[in-house]
DNA sequence: GGATGCTGTCTGGTATGCCAAATGGCGGGT
DNA sequence: ACCCGCCATTTGGCATACCAGACAGCATCC
């Protein structure tokens, strides 16, 4: 290898195939072979090997020891449940950082990236910001939410979140995209509060808005996702 | 290498690891040196860097790119954050266990757990079995908590749960064990809820029980941790 | 005498190569 | 004709070896 970006080898090998997945490039199923991924990426397989787990982790990919890895077929089960675990993180998540703001925290970077969000919704011209690179509505509001998480100042729950904030943008990938607007009104009102130093209002607000994604989501996830990981799927794969 | 134990190497590593951090054989601060360990433990670095990277997921190395890896100090504020996210997960794991419960689920396994934890505390001969490895009260009391996770029956919380319990253990070896004859009668209350199938009955005791855990645990361990990580503290370690 | 640059060494990062377990096809036996 | 077992190939696991960045100590220059 030549050329070395600032982010460590693994860590972009991972970027790259989670980016694969997200979009779909890498279907749900497909095998994941150490060696042609490495040849892929001009790598040796030492680095491919220290992605997949990171990628294991965050749920992308599921391997078992001697049978190699395969992208993971997302369930109604999985959305179920990050959905529950979004209702209890995020609310918890906006009430800290309704508390941070109440201390004095610097709310600057939760606003931009709540301007930005409306933004990828209706561009308004008298922000004047230069939009480079037109990122998907998924994208800016990961970037609203992970703001929410950096001011809270939490960082086990940074954490935590950052290791599900990967299967949610897949989900919202795959999710034909709820009305944003009264979405963007959502994450206004949120804000609104956070700055406030409204802690339990965020709060609620927050699992509201979680809940009603949910019961907007999920329908529509119901006819994009089989209900559960078909555990007699091992042998007899011929017809497939 | 000669022998193999069942579980793959990498996860073996860790788990050496992770017991001589829990038990103060690896005393926090100090340097994790790759060829060391994989000398010590007769094996090559490259499961030890496989390794590393899980203790660093569950919080007890933290490592930089080139600088390699030290045992985390733990703080004040990283207790407090652990018991943040308990009391947002607990909960939600006791009410999913009810309401799996109330749905026919087995619930042997948390019985069992519970009269094992109750043993720990004051042996019971009427149960009659046989505890061939007397662990400490703080592993079986882990036992109960992830025979609730398990019997919640959800993939994510279980896997987020794992990533903290490690962390959750080594405090409550730090910790000078409160009066757990009145932990068992929370534990006992949480169950009976939980086998009663009454979902918020069990949430709210669970929040309950981590809340007072907090409470008798925070002022205990205030005079044991440093209540933050001193960001100065790069140079001048001659003295130390 | 103090500060700065250089160099040696330590340590982590990556590549290559070998080994063993698992899978699938093929041949022989029933 | 079907089933069972053997063998080859695939593929992941691990060990060894090499490379590069970082840090410490020393020498040198200011």
């Amino acid at each position: 290898m030549v050329s070395m970006s600032l982010e460590q080898t693994p860590a972009r090998i991972a970027n790259v195939l989670r980016e694969q997945i997200i979009t779909g490039e890498l279907s749900m199923g497909s095998k994941l072979n150490e060696r042609e991924i490495a040849e892929r990426l001009q790598v040796s397989r030492i680095p491919v090997r220290e992605a997949l787990p990171i990628l294991e982790s965050e749920g992308f990919i599921s391997s078992q020891p001697r049978r190699g890895a395969v992208v993971h077929a997302l369930t109604l089960t999985d959305a179920a449940e990050l959905f529950d675990l979004r209702r209890q993180l995020e609310p918890m998540a906006s009430a800290f950082a309704a508390r941070r703001a109440a201390a004095g925290a610097d709310v600057a970077p939760m606003l931009e990236a709540l301007r930005t969000a409306r933004g990828a919704i209706a561009p308004v011209s008298s922000t004047l910001h230069t939009v480079a690179e037109v990122a998907p509505p998924s994208t800016r509001n990961s970037d609203l939410h992970e703001e929410i998480i950096n001011l809270a100042d939490h960082a086990l729950l940074h954490r935590v979140t950052k290791l599900m904030s990967g299967r949610v943008r897949w989900l919202f990938r795959l999710t034909p995209q709820r009305d944003t607007t009264a979405m963007w009104v959502e994450h206004r009102e949120i804000v609104d509060a956070i700055v406030a130093g409204q802690a339990d209002v965020a709060e609620l607000l927050t699992a509201a808005h979680v809940e009603r994604g949910r019961f907007e989501s999920m329908p529509l996830l119901a006819e994009l996702l089989p209900s559960a990981a078909p555990a007699a799927l091992r042998r007899r794969r011929k017809a497939s």
